[in-house]
DNA sequence: ATGTCGATACTTTATCGA
């Protein structure tokens, strides 16, 4: 099974390039962040043509996330648990069934945190101890699980182009990276860094500066697995061509091959 | 040093968020 996560800065826009990408690409299930539409009017029918099932948890002008799958989505939760005052559009999950074998997949789309001297960045922190919560709790079902998106984390210096830059930036200071590697640590295999070590392997160029030109980008679109669903890991690569494509996202799709 | 893009509204440019 193909999983796929891709941030696509605005659904509707982008739409003509995700169903060119969908359709070469043939993932069994796409993880959609900053849909930047309601859920009423995403594209649904766009997907529903290629084959996909569809499932939106959507907001005005910013955020929204959402899973296309081929196979039967069901148990599906559009909010990450932890403080029902969290307005913001920001998670989605459901159980994929596909040949007798269900995948729980999430797709997530983390507080950017800037600046890190506002209340943007506590948020951040706070939503990234409420993913931690909620990661322990999947886990301990012991399921095959893949929470996919964009986390708007830098892991490790080699996933930037420049860290030494980076150090006071919300998705690279050091509280930052302890909390992803608390998730991390719950038991989780980060599918790209299991399969490849290459450094400056990036999922986002900056729109502005020629970042893609240059190729200053950073690593911050992620697959995490649990033990289960490391265990069937095959492949895991980024598609950078739509990133050089007419009107991109200023992410580029990365996708896992589970058995 | 600078450089971008998308959504929105008391719109035709400014503001916010990234």
């Amino acid at each position: 099974m193909r999983i796929a996560t891709w941030n696509v800065n605005s659904v509707k826009t982008r739409i003509d390039g995700v169903c060119d990408w969908v359709r070469a690409a043939q993932p069994d299930v796409l993880c959609l962040q900053e849909i930047k539409c309601e859920t009423a009017s995403f594209p649904t029918q766009a997907f529903e043509d290629l084959g996909y099932n569809v499932a939106v948890h959507g907001q005005k002008s910013y955020n929204g996330v959402a899973l296309l799958s081929k196979h039967p989505i069901s148990d599906v939760i559009t909010a990450l648990p932890g403080d029902d005052g969290d307005a913001q559009a920001r998670y989605i999950e459901g159980v994929i069934s596909a040949d007798g074998a269900a995948v729980r997949v999430a797709s997530i789309y983390l507080p950017n945190g800037n600046p890190p001297d506002t209340e943007k960045y506590t948020y951040k922190l706070a939503w990234m101890a409420r993913l931690k919560a909620h990661a322990a709790a999947l886990l301990s079902h012991e399921e095959v699980l893949v929470l996919a998106g964009d986390y708007n984390v830098i892991p490790q210096p080699e996933d930037v182009y420049n860290p030494a830059s980076w150090t006071e930036d919300a998705l690279f200071r050091r509280e930052t990276r302890a909390a992803f590697r608390e998730i991390i640590h719950l038991g989780f295999t980060d599918a790209f860094r299991a399969i490849n070590a290459a450094p400056q392997s990036y999922t986002f160029w900056d729109y502005q500066a020629g970042a893609w030109q240059k190729n200053k980008g950073l690593r911050i679109d992620h697959l995490l697995l649990s033990p289960e669903a490391a265990a069937r890991l095959n492949t895991c690569d980024i598609d950078k061509s739509p990133r050089g494509r007419e009107k991109p996202s200023d992410h580029t799709p990365i996708w896992a091959e589970l058995a």
